[in-house]
DNA sequence: ATCCGGTAGTCGGATGTCCAACTATCGGAT
DNA sequence: ATCCGATAGTTGGACATCCGACTACCGGAT
């Protein structure tokens, strides 16, 4: 972190695939290297935000998840799907939130392996006020137009389908 | 990961957004949560070839830099510096590269202070075994043109940029 | 009515990332 | 020549993620 570089590291990394491996390597590696230093820039600048509410940005989407939930309960195992989490990731989650007081853990009427979570008054006041401070620094997306900021999730798009995120329904 | 999704989970949380704090606030947390996934996505397809040569993609990175550089050793430092990495998670990264036999630690020759991470033999044929294996899959950016990768790096540049990644020298 | 494969959630372990704090060392200013 | 701020790396702790294994439970088939 000291030593701020001279020059762009990805394009450093670029040259040295090309001269090595064939131009064809490099264009993949230098996407899939930029998506890795975004993903970190970017989660960096929202926990920033986060923070002071006592909350990391995976914490905050599950969050989000509850309060957008008609009843404010899920189940974790649905929490799980939309989020796009192994399962362990959500009892982890959830046990934090629930330190935090902005969730509770519930049993489900009928089916008596299912834990509901439950969002609190305390935790959607958070969720607002959380919300209305990212919006405010635009998800910290900071120097990307409308236009680009619609074709990197058009782009990312495919990979997601690719990967078999969701199926056209 | 039971149920596959029948939609989109980002234009369902775009749509709510929208919905809730206006129409400005959805790209900008698209985009974010988009390149939270692809990332996510990435990783999974490149640890997966990594897996049976002991390294994760963190770790192949690191292992990458000093098998490009002059000499096969670098300050741990300069190693950070490079990866963009906070200086315990090169420590990290170099203990467990050292435990698997691909690096080496040793003394720098005039500043006591400084740790020089070395590429073994063994280290610099994985690095090239690894190098085929995830050139051939093209890094994991199944579905994507070669001008969605080049569009995409070029976007994310700008966001790298404004996080002071590098300053034009 | 029982058995048994599938489902829901949790636990333990590995990996990686950051922050705060600490030790050791360097090197310039006094 | 000494002092002192800056630098290099490590350690300990928090967070998030995955995988493999495990317990508890559900529900359909025999």
């Amino acid at each position: 972190m000291s030593d701020p570089l001279t020059f762009d590291p990805i394009n450093e990394a670029a040259r040295q695939w090309r001269k090595h491996w064939g131009a064809a390597t490099a264009p993949p590696m230098a996407a899939v290297t930029s998506i890795m230093r975004a993903h970190q820039i970017v989660m960096a600048r929202l926990d920033e935000v986060l923070r002071p509410h006592d909350l990391r940005f995976p914490r905050y989407e599950a969050l989000m998840l509850l309060y957008y939930s008609r009843t404010g309960s899920l189940p974790l195992g649905k929490m799980g799907v939309r989020l796009q989490v192994h399962p362990t990731s959500v009892t982890s989650l959830i046990d934090r939130l629930e330190k935090t007081g902005y969730v509770t853990r519930g049993a489900h009427p009928t089916d008596r392996r299912t834990t509901l979570a439950t969002i609190t008054d305390e935790g959607r006041s958070v969720a607002e006020q959380a919300t209305h401070e990212l919006n405010a620094i635009k998800f910290g997306t900071l120097p990307l137009t409308r236009k680009q900021l619609a074709g990197l999730t058009e782009t990312l798009r495919a990979v997601r389908l690719d990967a078999s995120d969701y199926h056209a329904g």
